[in-house]
DNA sequence: AGGGCTTCCCGA
DNA sequence: CGGGAAGCCCTC
């Protein structure tokens, strides 16, 4: 028998397996899935086994032997070999690549740094009952060696590092001895209590829900935020668990889920591992460790921990299913709903997708009867959805209020004067600076694909990442022709001291990157919050997702505006998502919540949608824009990057793929570019981009694959291709 | 990836 | 013609 061996280094040149006899000493304990040391060249390096088979008799070369087994522990399951299989060819990495995304990092292909294992030590009687009674007796001067043989003799082990200098001369003597024990760090040992209650509704949807599991059908659960859909999750996993099967949960970021992964402790125990890019490496390393022995029922993470080794599946849940963190925006670019799907078929369990605001993506496949559509509508308990009023920023400008309009104002004193609790959202993300008139609130569009213009300072002009189209600025507005372009550019950091001396009473924490840096500071900025420390959270999108304040009663959004016009076709979808969210923060009990908007585009359909809480309604209106400019749901989209050091390489290059793809291509397919791409020059790189809209293209696959294969190892000039990419 | 082998260019 | 850098190709 041979066995065919992944090398360890990441190269396109050799992504294929090697072959390696079995010697006789290895045969019995080699395993498909296990880590070895081979000779390759004239050195000894690691990989893994993708197979074990019988020689075939036509090889034409000397095969080496497999040196050793690197770890016996670490087997890949036939699951994850298929699996790392499909996200090599899905994002067209390096399949050791694909493992190496799959693995914590101390079990890598690569050899181990360090060693994580953690013991606790325990101490053991070491001699009879009767002997330790009679050494007792016979030692009255020392108090402290009999209480540990006395609670010996009641207990079966005790940890050592809790008894004091005495087990020392107690283990000299021989009456005792040493025990190491495997120590988890996240091990939970606190309480738990089994039991939570579905409302009617919940009920409804989980009976429904339940009809699914043992088969290998995606839902989707659309629930109102505050509708619950926690709850559900749980039921279903307690379901699953008593079939002895397991579960995963994935959520899109889990320092802000705290509060859910404690719930999930409280009921499950220690039947639960979770799983997040923020562990230290040892957590990690413990985590996998339990899964991979079985030791564990539920797994919560987020996007990495599709790839859990977790046996026998029961359902996989993606909650707030829109959320983009579920694509990893480096290689290799998959996206975590992709490789839960490809797990829910292999294991013949269901993939649960929860949202208020699912993607149109999403939507429009259970719209279609691809997914099945579960529908939850109404909030918990006696509360109800939140009003939400749109301010017209235009006004208040001229009435000198730029950044808290008066309504907003008065809102706010009112809620301190009551002891209520005031979030304000403020979303300053993106690079790209865009502009805007002051006066009429008008905003630079491109003619040939209705999204925002880019500002490029360099060349003083607007640019449309997508096609090109270029516009010189003017220092006057084209629709009013006031001279009140602006860059929008108000930060949470500037608007918090504008706050402060606003109110001065207001006790304000402000939550973005900047102030939650250090591990932790999240969970004290929320907690603080939660307990009534401060009146007022202050922050970026970060503060928008999951979070449950029963005192908040109060939403604000400084300027809706931010988000909506980022130059991205998906900027609407965004924006009704994020302020969809955030609304949902208020009035999560019995009184009823209030959201305030700011904007300068009162009339926005997406913002009418918002202000109406009428998902519906935004989708209808939204798909017939994506029909009309051929975007997803109706077409998929393919990004092509072509990067060079060399400005001129790079833009010869691009013309030639797009040639290449051209030639290559069905010709229904939409080929865009090359243009600019969105960071243009970046780390002195120069990026061409390529994009690619099509809805069933044959040869698609095999071209990229293709097209990837002609740039091995060409030095000057790389290409990034993205399946699936969020932002173009 | 990394080492060996081939090639190609330039000075003598 | 020699040497040294640069490119190419192979590794079970």
């Amino acid at each position: 028998m041979i066995a065919e061996v992944l090398i360890e280094y990441n190269t396109k040149n050799i992504d294929k397996t090697f072959s390696y006899l079995i010697p006789p000493i290895l045969g019995p304990e080699l395993k498909k899935g296990m880590k070895v040391k081979v000779p390759f060249g004239r050195k000894l390096v690691n990989g893994f086994v993708l197979d074990i088979k019988p020689k075939p008799t036509d090889i034409k070369y000397e095969l080496k032997e497999v040196n050793k087994i690197v770890d016996k522990f670490l087997v890949l399951n036939d699951e994850l070999l298929a699996l790392a299989d499909y996200l090599s060819t899905k994002t067209l990495c390096s399949k050791i690549w694909a493992f190496q995304t799959m693995l914590p990092s101390n079990l890598k292909v690569k050899d181990k740094k360090y060693n994580l294992e953690k013991f606790d030590t325990y101490v053991t009687l070491n001699t009879s009952d009767d002997k330790v009674k009679e050494y007792i007796l016979n030692n009255k001067r020392s108090p402290k060696q009999n209480e540990i043989l006395e609670s010996l003799l009641q207990t079966e082990k005790l940890k050592k590092n809790e008894l004091g200098s005495s087990v020392k001369t107690l283990l000299a003597k021989g009456l005792i001895k040493e025990e190491k024990e495997k120590k988890y760090r996240l091990n939970y040992t606190g309480e738990t209590h089994g039991t939570h209650t579905l409302t009617e509704y919940q009920s409804e949807a989980y009976n429904e829900i339940k009809k699914y599991l043992n088969t290998p059908k995606t839902i989707l659960l659309h629930g109102v935020t505050g509708s619950g859909k926690t709850e559900i999750y749980m039921t279903l996993m307690q379901e699953v668990i008593k079939n002895g099967k397991t579960a995963m949960l994935l959520v899109p970021e889990i320092t802000l889920t705290t509060q859910i992964v404690k719930r999930f402790y409280e009921v499950f125990g220690s039947d639960v591992a979770i799983f997040h890019s923020s562990l230290s490496m040892g957590e990690k390393q413990d985590e996998f460790e339990r899964i991979l022995k079985g030791e564990v029922k539920i797994v919560i993470g987020t996007r990495s921990a599709v790839f859990t080794p977790l046996k026998n599946l029961g359902i996989i849940i993606i909650d707030e299913e829109h959320s983009e963190n579920f694509k990893q925006e480096t290689t290799p670019r998959y996206h975590a709903l992709d490789m839960a799907s490809f797990r829910s078929k292999y294991n013949n369990c269901p993939l649960l997708l929860g949202s208020a605001t699912p993607s149109l993506e999403t939507m429009a496949r259970a719209k279609k009867g691809v997914y099945k559509l579960v529908t939850l509508d109404k909030r918990v308990g006696s509360s109800i959805l939140p009003k939400v009023t749109l301010v017209d920023m235009a006004i208040e400008m001229r009435k000198r209020n730029p950044y808290i309009s008066s309504l907003l104002k008065t809102k706010i004193y009112d809620r301190l004067s009551k002891n209520e609790q005031i979030i304000l959202l403020l979303n300053r993300r993106g690079f790209s600076t865009v502009i805007t008139c002051q006066n009429c609130g008008y905003t630079y569009k491109c003619p040939n694909c209705d999204i925002s213009l880019t500002y490029h300072k360099s060349t003083n002009n607007l640019r449309c990442h997508y096609c090109g189209y270029t516009v010189f600025k003017n220092d006057e507005c084209p629709s009013c022709h006031e001279k009140s372009l602006n860059f929008l550019g108000l930060g949470t950091e500037k608007l918090e001291t504008e706050l402060k001396t606003m109110f001065p009473i207001a006790r304000i924490v402000r939550m973005d990157t900047d102030t939650t840096s250090l591990k932790g500071s999240h969970e004290r900025i929320i907690n603080d919050f939660k307990d009534g420390k401060y009146d007022i959270l202050l922050g970026t999108q970060m503060i928008s997702k999951g979070l449950d304040f029963p005192n908040v009663t109060l939403v604000g959004v400084i300027s809706a505006d931010t988000s909506l016009n980022i130059p991205d076709f998906r900027s609407s979808e965004r924006t009704f998502s994020l302020l969809t969210q955030a609304a949902g923060r208020s009035g999560r009990s019995e009184t009823p919540g209030e959201v305030i908007i700011q904007t300068f585009n009162p009339d926005n359909f997406t913002l009418e949608c918002v202000s109406k809480q009428d998902y519906n309604k935004f989708y209808n209106y939204e798909m017939q824009i994506r029909k009309k400019l051929s975007y997803p749901p109706y077409y998929y989209l393919v990004s092509i990057k072509i990067i060079s050091n060399d400005y001129d390489k790079a833009s010869s290059e691009s013309l030639k793929v797009k040639n290449f793809l051209q030639a290559n291509l069905e010709e229904k397919t939409i080929i865009l570019g090359p243009t600019t791409a969105s960071m243009f020059k970046f780390n002195n790189t120069y990026r061409f981009q390529i994009i690619l809209k099509y809805q069933f293209d044959n040869k698609l696959a095999n071209t990229l694959k293709e097209l990837d294969k002609k740039y091995v190892g060409n030095k000057d000039v790389y290409l990034e291709i993205d399946n699936s990419p969020l932002h173009i």
